[in-house]
DNA sequence: GTTCTTGCAAACCCTTTGCACGTCT
DNA sequence: AGACGTGCAAAGGGTTTGCAAGAAC
């Protein structure tokens, strides 16, 4: 966790405009969501942001973690991700532009990937079929091959995401 | 549910190959799960192959049918995936090779594509990190544009997460 | 005969919900 | 004042687990 140049005035104005156009309250519960949200420069779970809130001066339920986290994924401010059979994590979408995930299937190592040609794929693809592309989700299943180095991936996946 | 062109003793052989490999037992339930899931032309829930199977004389156990589903993606006999929020959806992999998922974010409907390019791309990307793809999940989400025609397609509202 | 698998139900975990209280407009 | 949001704890739903009985090797 630490401080980034994402422009959390401008997050917080967009969110502003999501709540006004759907006639939803603005709430200091909500908008205190969205600034420790935006303190992660990874993936994060609700219990995780949950948990760090609680335990550092924002008294909050996990009710209005999950439904405010949903607000702001449907705002786009938010990406949310639903990888492997764990729980759903989140990351700001301004964090790491259009980046998409490389997985080893055997040690669950990620590495974050952008792809430019991607997002002229996910556009024409959509319109291939009369929709206009909003975004896309994808993820590579690799395998290391050296079993060695997957197992010592294995280790500092699950220690080590702090940094990206 | 309809009888197509897969290889079904092709599949028996390449599982059976698989738990050998793997040291597991041959298990009269785990061909079972394997006939009856090849049974499927669509994606199907865990749940709804227990029931299929446990209405049409085939008696097992949900636990059984958990397991066998997650060996037989493990040999990429099946494909899963985590759609929105809901239970994982599983496919036959043989069933339409390939093919990803376009989604309208805003009334769900879901079509299925052929995009050869991706596959070039997987391999590609996942070279550049010096890894082996094995296959890719890539959901694009867009919206239909058309009002009328989103609203007669939603059946199920939800939000859009970005799932594996 | 030993080890692995199955079946059952209960446990689990993440997430959502119901209700009373509090806050925003 | 009225409607909506929050907090709490309990419910919910998909999936996994513990243990005894049964099959595979």
């Amino acid at each position: 966790m630490k401080q980034r140049q994402i422009d959390i005035e401008q997050l917080q104005e967009q969110f502003r405009q999501f709540l006004r156009r759907k006639m939803y309250r603005n709430t200091q519960e909500r908008f205190r969501v969205l600034e420790r949200a935006a303190e992660f420069d990874r993936h994060f779970t609700a219990d995780e942001l949950y948990v760090y809130m609680n335990t550092s001066g924002d008294k909050i339920s996990r009710a209005t973690v999950y439904s405010t986290l949903d607000l702001l994924t449907q705002c786009n401010i938010l990406v949310k991700h639903r990888f492997q059979g764990d729980s759903a994590t989140y990351e700001l979408a301004a964090r790491k532009p259009n980046h998409d995930h490389l997985i080893c299937r055997d040690c669950g190592y990620m590495i974050e990937f952008q792809e430019s040609a991607l997002l002229a794929l996910q556009d024409e693809i959509a319109r291939r079929y009369g929709l206009q592309a909003v975004s896309h989700s994808l993820q590579i299943f690799a395998s290391c091959g050296d079993s060695a180095t997957c197992q010592r991936r294995r280790e500092s996946s699950f220690t080590t995401d702090h940094d990206t």
